[in-house]
DNA sequence: AGCACGATTGCCT
DNA sequence: GGCAATCGTGCTT
């Protein structure tokens, strides 16, 4: 404990038997709560409002499917509560919650977070590509797995941390939901097969009361 | 060594 | 709606 400095809380961390639920079930739970990083001095939280759930072994569409284990996915056989980070299409970063006992790879994909402190981090961390903030992009700053990595610059440095830690964190800021979650089909997965057609993506609907509370920010 | 491709995004027509 | 960007990984030569 460093003395003297003043950091910003936001809620109590969650704890290590909340992910020992299976990824269907901590895709549920994770919506509203919420995500937290630190990043060079700068904190941002979002609530998280768009995940995805990917079921192991079986799961065509998981990147654990039939066993595979390599450096990349390494983080999906860790415990539940630990980030699992990897790059996509070489420019992207995309962040999963490990779900589960260590060694059973499940993971729920953060498909989108309202932003809820550090908003204009977030933006300017999104212009940055550009130089240039666009009312499109300020009012789409981090509902895309890739445009919240950018914006709460998460990273492949955050691969494998457990989310308990002061670099990124999930806590309970007494704004779970209780009702007007959406289930649907998961995105761009159509490699998997049947597995595609499984409705494992959930999200708050546009009529949820945090997503209202959360715009009026 | 070579090459196809991805749990995405933003810009173009 | 189409498509290029951009690179680590995994599979083929």
């Amino acid at each position: 404990m460093s003395g003297g400095c003043k950091m910003r809380t936001f809620g109590k961390k969650m704890s290590t038997e909340f992910y020992t639920a299976d990824a269907l079930c901590l895709a549920k739970a994770l919506l509203g709560k919420l995500l937290v990083t630190v990043h060079e001095g700068e904190v941002t939280a979002g609530i998280i409002a768009d995940t995805e759930a990917y079921m192991g072994t079986t799961d065509r569409a998981c990147h654990a499917f039939g066993g595979h284990r390599s450096a990349k996915n390494e983080s999906m056989y860790l415990p539940g509560g630990h980030a699992y980070v990897y790059m996509i299409y070489g420019m992207y970063y995309c962040v999963n919650v490990t779900a589960n006992e260590k060694n059973i790879p499940e993971a729920v994909l953060i498909r989108g977070i309202l932003p809820f402190y550090g908003r204009e981090i977030m933006v300017s961390r999104r212009a940055s590509r550009t130089g240039v903030v666009s009312p499109h992009v300020s009012s789409h700053i981090a509902d895309g797995p890739g445009k919240l990595c950018r914006a709460m610059a998460i990273d492949r440095s955050c691969d494998a941390l457990r989310l308990d830690g002061e670099r990124i964190y999930i806590c309970d800021a007494g704004l779970t939901p209780t009702e007007e979650v959406t289930a649907s089909e998961r995105l761009n997965i159509d490699y998997a097969g049947e597995d595609a057609l499984r409705p494992w993506r959930f999200a708050l609907s546009q009529k949820d009361p945090l997503r209202r509370y959360a715009a009026a920010q």
